[in-house]
DNA sequence: ATAATTTGGTTTATAAAATAAACTTCTTTA
DNA sequence: TAAAGAAGTTTATTTTATAAACCAAATTAT
């Protein structure tokens, strides 16, 4: 009846974040922290949620002088994304 | 960008509950609790805050001699899954 | 008759998760 | 060179989800 909802994408922020990086082909800490309003904190954690999943690509480079941390979706993310959107059908097709 | 999601409706088990109820024009505790597959404690405190919220309804009669639970959707409720996914597709629209 | 089991839940305790506050390091500006 | 800002990370706190333990009444078995 009901599907079971992959525990790492139901989470507002998280989701959030993986929806952004599927339209964005790759974005920055400071872009995603202004887009999702999340506070850098919270940001890093469930950043690095998604990254120990696989969700995610973390590459830490430099822009100049300064850190710059850059974000991608991997297959098995967006693969995850799409499972999650199938399963969620099964709450909201309310019949 | 992103819009809030009800904390909730953003719930696997509440939002099951409340999926199930919309379509189902009352339903009895034990019957929810078969349909989503939860233990009765954590259905009743999901449903105590569904209740709290205003989001359902929970009639207690009697069905011979046994208690009888019985949980409808209210206009309020109704409103407010429809809200959340209408909000939801702020994430799922992925362009 | 009465002991054990089942039904229909509620209350309470625990485990997990989300979130922000505090901190660090380096850089730029006053 | 002191203060402020940028880019994060780590740690602590609060919230939430979940199940275990419990309770009362009814049913079934002995």
């Amino acid at each position: 009846m009901f599907k079971p909802l992959d525990p790492l994408l139901h989470s507002e922020l998280r989701l959030a974040i993986v929806s952004l990086l599927i339209s964005a082909e790759g974005a920055e800490f400071p872009y995603i922290k202004e887009q999702t309003g999340a506070t850098a904190g919270n940001l890093s954690v469930q950043i690095d949620k998604l990254s120990a999943a696989g969700y995610i690509e973390v590459e830490k480079t430099f822009k100049g002088k300064k850190p710059c941390t850059v974000c991608r979706i991997t297959p098995t993310g967006l693969k995850a994304f799409e499972d999650y959107v199938e399963a969620l059908k099964s709450y909201l097709d309310v019949k």
